[in-house]
DNA sequence: AAACCGGCCATTTTT
DNA sequence: TGGCCGGTTT
């Protein structure tokens, strides 16, 4: 090995710089919450780098999408103009999938269908196998064939060791399934993992191949990887066994989605010449935090004991909040945040608020918006779930992979051509007869005596449509959305009705057409196939945008790996953290999963950490009293602990006071949650969160803006009159604060 | 074929 | 509470 430069080394401790400078071999990394990992592995790369490593021989995974590009961003720093493959696992997947397409016998056109798309899949799988006496919902279904892929078993393995009777349905349903997904050229999420893992375990030759490509395999958030990430992780090391994983079985919080602790904890007897290397300084929070947490975790049994120390302050003690409702939380947390910053404590962007379930996030926008607090909820894809926005997605996906059914389905009557349910249904039989995809069915509806008139005509046109815009499909990705937009009929149909929601589902496509112009920008080699994969692949922290002065809502889950000033938990009661589900199992693993998220959350927290929770909440229309969760009882002594309740007490009567007047207040029943969108220095003056001055319907906070040019719409919330929507251009609002 | 309505249902976390 | 499905009407 060549002599490193100083610079990589000059901040770490001597453990993360024996984690940085170790060569060849196996190398587990325990990297406690809060001790620098991401940075262990960056410099590990960069110094391998400096060793003379070629760049394509490395491999790093990372856990999210952000993930991933930060890390680029910082090597690139340390080492300018390298070609290191870094991604997530399923990024992974879909490039693996997509460069071997021809040795791997796949089309390399396919498309990734996300959980709506699956389960719609599963749910014709069943109506097509008459399966509809049974209770079985299709998400079930569907998530028992997803943890069957996870776990590498293929149809016929399922098949075989299923002993009962809801197991032998999925396997009659995972067999059809897949059939259908195939025939689609689909690929779901779990195939991205699946199909590569089942490759390297098969093929030999192809393994041996990878293997030798990826010399130095990294892997971060390793206590969360499931069966078919490990395999991908262990069969790319085997000749070139230089696998570095990082992770802390403390922060273990995906075992529903597939993952198995013991990965981390069999590290060593999987690879016995491993060294290991245990990070237990924090730099993150101080004393009073990391004690509260550490007891908590402490409370886990099926745990190896870590203690984590820090040099750091030790801080204002750790608090809980209890109030008496969740209305109250969501208005005292906001008004405490405000009241920090007001008095130059901290900015907004330096607080965050997790929640356990994402339902608890309305209540909270009411809050914000009353307040003028400026708030970003992380929830990646909300913007893409709109269905003017799905629909034309549809239409892009199906350009690319005729054979899509689901695409097919969606756009086929959007905007209406006259072809309804029962021609559809005649279309899908005779494709499936003549074992051909809808698409070219379509192109053959001449031929289909059954179907006449309106919908042959309707499909006619379809087909047309489609085989002029594929033409298409090698143009940039917005000026591809744009032909999809303008030729299809889709423009038309929205801007004629001259209805104001209309126009606003237009200004969202609109707002698509920039995001895809942006992504073509940034790098124009990037294709329309680029952009719709990465949309799919995009995780929920994915849309963080951290430089915004706002306050960041995201649920626990999404919290992981970050890292904020000051941290409220919300709702922190038993049934919602700990969930009820995990409470009814009666499984002390899940209750531990749940602590975990927990003490997850607990860590983001640098200088203040407050934990609330309400004594009465509302929860789908219904009232119930709140017990405290066990974690606020399993707190030390030191944590300091408040009742700001205000007097009103639990007491029967209460109830329908609180009832009555929690109604009278929620004149804002009924409006649409807010959108999270990024505050865009887009040049039209109004941004999300600004508060502003209308002449009739008084002070009111801007909630969006989308659009552009004459079409910019601003989107106000007024206290008394409700959401409205006005032209940008043509309504006058005096900025009352900017957000 | 498409809009409309009413009852039913489920209720976690996500790449 | 609200989202979805299935039935009914236009």
């Amino acid at each position: 090995m060549f002599t490193p430069a100083r610079d990589l080394f000059a901040d770490l401790t001597p453990d993360q710089r024996a984690a940085v400078e170790h060569g060849e071999g196996p190398l587990l990394i325990l990297a406690g919450a809060g001790s620098g990992k991401t940075r262990v592995i960056t410099r590990r790369v960069a110094h391998l780098l400096q060793c003379g490593v070629k760049p394509w021989s490395i491999l790093a995974i990372t856990f999210t999408n952000k993930a991933a590009g930060e890390m680029k961003h910082r090597v690139d720093a340390l080492a300018p103009g390298n070609k290191v493959w870094i991604s997530t696992f399923h990024s992974l997947g879909a490039r693996l999938l997509r460069q071997y397409a021809d040795r791997l016998n796949i089309d390399r056109n396919f498309t990734i269908y996300d959980v709506d798309d699956r389960n719609k899949l599963v749910k014709d799988a069943l109506d097509r196998a008459g399966i509809d006496n049974v209770k079985f919902t299709p998400e079930r279904l569907a998530g028992a064939i997803s943890k069957a892929k996870n776990a590498l078993q293929r149809p016929k393995e399922y098949e075989q060791q299923a002993r009962d009777f809801f197991t032998q349905t999925v396997a009659r349903v995972y067999t059809l399934y897949e059939k259908a997904l195939r025939q689609a050229n689909g690929m779901d999420f779990d195939d991205l993992l699946y199909l590569p893992a089942l490759a390297l375990k098969l093929n030999e030759e192809f393994r041996a191949e990878l293997d030798a490509r990826f010399k130095y395999v990294l892997i971060d958030e390793y206590q969360d990887t499931n069966q078919a990430q490990y395999e991908i992780a262990r069969r790319l090391s085997l000749h070139h066994p230089n696998l570095c994983v990082v992770g802390d079985p403390d922060q273990s919080i995906y075992k529903w989605r597939g993952s198995d602790i013991r990965n981390i904890l069999d590290f060593e007897r999987d690879f016995p010449a491993a060294r290991v290397i245990t990070l237990e300084q924090n730099y993150r929070s101080t004393k009073a935090i990391l004690h509260a947490a550490s007891v908590l975790i402490d409370h886990n049994k099926q745990r190896k004991k870590k203690t984590l120390v820090t040099g750091n302050p030790q801080g204002d003690p750790v608090r809980t909040l209890t109030f008496d409702n969740g209305l109250d939380e969501a208005e005292g947390v906001v008004l405490r945040i405000k009241q920090a910053v007001e008095a130059g404590r901290f900015r907004y962007r330096d607080h965050a608020i997790f929640l356990r379930i994402n339902a608890l996030t309305r209540s909270l926008e009411s809050a914000f918006v009353k307040h003028g607090v400026p708030f970003q909820i992380v929830k990646g894809l909300a913007f893409f779930d709109r269905k003017e926005n799905k629909d034309i997605l549809a239409y892009l996906r199906l350009l690319i992979n005729p054979a899509d059914t689901v695409c097919f389905l969606r756009a086929v009557n959007e905007p209406a051509r006259g072809i309804g349910k029962v021609s559809l249904e005649r279309l899908v039989n005779w494709a499936n007869e003549h074992e051909m995809t809808l698409t070219a069915a379509c192109g053959n509806a001449a031929r289909i005596p059954e179907i006449k008139g309106k919908a042959a005509a309707g499909l006619r046109e379809f087909y047309r449509l489609m085989t002029e815009l594929r033409a298409k499909i090698d143009l940039p990705p917005h000026e591809v959305i744009r032909e999809v937009l303008d030729q299809s009929g889709y423009r038309k149909m929205l801007a004629e009705t001259g209805d104001e929601d209309d126009a606003d589902r237009l200004a969202n496509i609109e707002e698509m057409i920039t995001a895809a112009k942006q992504f073509h920008d940034e790098d124009a080699t990037r294709t329309l196939a680029d952009f719709l994969e990465q949309i799919t692949l995009a995780s929920d922290v994915d849309s963080h945008d951290e430089k915004a002065d706002s306050v960041s809502v995201m649920t626990l889950h999404a919290a992981k790996g970050l890292e904020f000033p000051a941290v409220y938990m919300l709702a922190c009661e038993q049934g919602i953290l700990p969930h009820n589900r995990s409470i009814e199992s009666g499984k002390d693993e899940e209750l531990e999963e749940e602590r975990r998220l927990c003490f997850v959350g607990m860590t983001r927290a640098m200088r203040e950490l407050h934990l609330c929770h309400a004594r009465m909440r509302e929860f789908r229309g219904q009232i119930t009293y709140q017990v405290p969760s066990m974690f606020l009882d399993e707190l030390p002594a030191d944590v300091d602990r408040q009742d700001v309740a205000g007097g009103k007490n639990t007491a029967r009567a209460a109830i329908d006071e609180w009832r009555s007047g929690y109604r009278s207040a929620g004149g804002r029943a009924g409006l649409p949650p807010v959108k999270p969108t990024i505050p865009a220095g887009d040049g039209s003056g109004y941004a999300v969160g600004q508060v502003v001055q209308h002449d009739e319907y008084g002070i009111g906070q801007v909630t969006d803006v989308s659009g552009f040019g004459a079409l910019r719409r601003v989107k106000v919330r007024f206290p008394a009159a409700g959401e409205k929507t006005f032209v940008a251009d043509k309504v006058k609002l005096r900025v009352v604060k900017r957000g």
